[in-house]
RNA sequence: GCACCGUUCGUCUAGGGGUUAGGACACCGCCCUUUCACGGCGGUAACACGGGUUCAAUUCCCGUACGGUGUACCA
């Protein structure tokens, strides 16, 4: 049988770094075998929908490079996506449930289930629902039951779940998990809105859906044994499961906004690369096994399997993400970065600027920033004549007789016909050599009227990319 | 509280009955370099604890501690 697997996100909000990690695995194991990744809406909770939510998480995913064989924006065989699209067949399955012996009528209001469980809790007893106390078709009795369905009562379906059994399963990534039936609360499977709970949704679409393999977050872990128990009273037959562990804060608890971005649009928009985003995410939980760092998404579908996906949580190291963003930085095509910054360089109000010429800055200076667009303030010297000096730089380096130095070394370097690194370097060594001074003495002045930073690119590289023209027009100025 | 899951350098991790416990990020030092980076070399730094099993346990088993997740008419 083939290989489905599916990413099932509910739309409440931007798509989370932790969600793409899961979507990625997901992703990767299904291509891995050749199978096929399913993308489903998991809209069930009328009121925590997001308006445009669904659009930005799937334009997320895109982003990241994670593409889905079905989905609600690519249609399949086994739509619809969208489980509020759904609605009648839960109802259906729930009811077929109901008429099985395995689930049944309850007409509680949330206030009684309040005060059950602060009974429950004073007693010092785990807080579930009570069968056998509360108002539910076993202990109103079936006359009872009827007439308030008949008179549209409100009402929800719960999960009969048989105490007395033991659950068990098998998960690819923790192994055997048993838990016991009496531990098991009986689960709403149908809500007095109508639509179901994620439980019963979930596990009736990813049947229908013949998906094999449910890949998700550590998070779930607890409540598969109830998800277990409705596979066994529908009579079907289970998907594997696998528990993958969870995205940390510092502080080792599930991370959230609290210590930092956490959504795959901020990662985006603070200019990481998607690869190196992915490439690292992917690293967070799962490790191939060797000492290699650096994985393209090809290189991480032909190496993923369940079994080298670990079991304890990963904090997510901000600076190593920064670390592998620079990594790719330096090893793209300067060119494909200059289109990528371009726009950046418009915004910070430059005038346009040739492709081929920011390309040239990238190459200058990309060693020495961690994305892209920093090129725009590293480099800021470059896309405008003018010249911000670092006062106290220059008081560093500017000797008395900095200036009639750089005066004469200007006069010899208007005679420059090969303006490039070589010459400039030749050249300014033979004219510390013959005023018997430091290059030193020479190079951090120069850099300070050309730059006004004291940090950069090698001097003489900077030179070559600004050109001779302005170059000598600048040392012309600065030594008025 | 209860249930489940987990625990190798600060962080991500490799390893697995006998290893100088390996790599990466971060940090420190040196080299390269007239800056800062990149790169190279080197360094500090870990098997949570207690019992077993065994000739031998970081590795297997059991406890304990600590941590996380869950405990909704949320997913």
């Amino acid at each position: 049988m083939s290989v489905r697997v599916r990413f099932a996100p509910s739309p409440t909000g931007f798509l989370h770094i932790g969600s793409l990690r899961t979507a990625l695995y997901n992703y990767l194991f299904a291509k891995h075998h050749g199978g096929v990744c399913v993308l489903r809406i998991e809209d069930t909770d009328r009121t925590r929908l997001v308006e445009g939510a669904m659009e930005e998480q799937i334009e997320s995913l895109r982003w990241a490079g994670v593409v889905f064989d079905e989905g609600p924006h690519v249609g399949g065989n086994y739509g619809p996506y969208v489980q509020s699209e759904r609605f009648d067949l839960y109802r259906t399955y729930g009811m077929q449930l109901v008429a099985s012996g395995h689930a049944y009528y309850a007409f509680d209001t949330s206030e009684e289930l309040d005060a059950m469980r602060v009974r429950q809790q004073a007693a010092g007893i785990a807080p579930r629902y009570d069968r056998t106390t509360m108002r539910n078709q076993y202990t109103l009795g079936e006359h009872e039951t009827e007439r308030l369905l008949q008179s549209n009562a409100d009402h929800v379906i719960r999960l009969k779940v048989p105490h007395t059994s033991e659950v068990r399963f098998h998960d690819a990534v923790r192994g055997e998990v048993t838990v016991q039936g009496r531990e098991v609360d009986d689960q709403i499977l149908l809500k007095s809105d109508g639509f179901p709970t994620y439980h019963l949704a979930n596990v009736v679409d990813d049947h229908l859906m013949e998906i094999t393999h449910v890949i998700r977050a550590e998070e779930w872990l607890p409540s598969t044994p109830k998800h277990i128990l409705l596979y066994e009273a529908f009579g079907w037959t289970p998907p594997t499961f696998a528990h993958v562990p969870l995205l940390l804060n510092p502080d080792r608890t599930k991370m959230s906004k609290r210590h930092g971005d956490v959504m795959v649009r901020d990662f985006r928009k603070k200019g990481y690369f998607p690869d190196a985003l992915v490439n690292f995410v992917s690293l967070c939980g799962w490790n191939p096994g060797t000492d290699r760092e650096v994985y393209s998404m090809p290189d991480l579908i032909e190496h993923f399997t369940l079994e080298r996906v670990n079991k304890a949580g990963a904090v997510f190291d901000y600076k190593k993400l920064d670390w592998m963003n620079g990594e790719y930085l330096r090893a793209k095509d300067p060119q494909d970065l200059a289109a990528m910054v371009l726009p950046a360089l418009q915004e910070a109000g430059y005038a346009y600027i040739e492709p081929d010429y920011v390309a040239r800055v990238i190459g200058l200076v990309r060693e020495r920033i961690h994305f892209v667009q920093d090129v725009v303030t590293f480099a800021d010297y470059i896309f405008t004549d003018v010249v911000n000096v670092d006062d106290e730089y220059r008081a560093k380096h500017w000797k008395p007789d900095t200036s009639e130095l750089l005066r004469a070394l200007t006069e010899r370097y208007a005679s420059i016909e090969q303006w490039d690194h070589t010459t400039l370097n030749d050249v300014t060594a033979a004219f510390a050599t013959e005023h018997n001074v430091k290059t030193g003495a020479l190079m951090h002045p120069l850099r300070v009227v050309l730059t006004g930073k004291q940090v950069g690119a090698g001097v003489y590289d900077t030179m070559e990319v600004l050109g001779k023209e302005r170059c000598m027009t600048r040392l012309r100025n600065g030594l008025a």
